[in-house]
DNA sequence: GCACTTGTTCTAGTCCGCATAGAACAGTTA
DNA sequence: TAACTGTTCTATGCGGACTAGAACAAGTGC
């Protein structure tokens, strides 16, 4: 499992780090029941203080996708089913849309491109 | 022409306004070469500060929705098609998804690639 | 030309979320 | 029991969001 950040980016570093983990488990890089690194390993791996990895974590949580338990650390719930799919259906629908505009393939790329920007 | 604005959301002001007046080019609310309200008048209707009605108006600006001249207020240019503000919403609407799942813009856009190919 | 409107720019202040820091606490595991 | 791990608490510094006031410049309409 890996989790990188990126300090330059406006997005909050809490909200990078449940990205990430989130996009493990979406794309599989994180099966269900696996153990994610402890806050303090991963806040010390990523030069980043405790409360900022824990702050993650509980997010993930809310979200119920991880179990948090004290002693045992945070573990990916069996039941979190991968969200990649939805994601496929919307880029379907935005193409279809594309098309129907007469949009080349580059011109929606790029688009994208900008948008995540 | 409505905007509306929700003071408790967590979304900045000056989003909520740029996202308001967004949504209404891509629904058609508001025509191409229409003219948009005042920033000072909008400003004193939803109870909010000139420079934070003028910030949103010049993120339309910076994504080339509208024109802003001083003396002739903020016009919507008439180049910005409502079908392809409405794609842009949802190319918007999208990568938020793709960033909330921790997607890279290289995974998005190859995603988006494969689907038009 | 002149008054008015409207966006532009500048400075300045308050407020709040983000991140850091340290410490003590309470379950869990070996 | 000892080590590990999340939980909770207090405190601090920083930066963005928003507000506020003012002066300025370009366009409009009489």
């Amino acid at each position: 499992m890996l989790v990188r950040i990126d300090p330059d980016s406006p997005a909050p570093l809490h909200a990078q780090i449940s990205a990430a983990v989130r996009r493990g488990i979406a794309v599989g890089e994180i099966a269900p029941g696996e153990r994610l690194p402890g806050a303090r390993d991963l806040a010390a791996a990523l030069g980043v203080n405790l409360h900022t990895v824990l702050r993650g974590y509980q997010e993930l949580r809310a979200e119920g996708l991880v179990e948090l338990r004290r002693g045992r650390g945070a573990q990916v719930r069996t039941d979190a089913a991968p969200a990649v799919a939805a994601l496929r259906q919307a880029v379907h629908a935005l193409v279809e849309e594309a098309r129907r505009l007469g949009l080349s393939a580059t011109e929606v790329t790029e688009m994208v491109r900008e948008a995540m920007a």
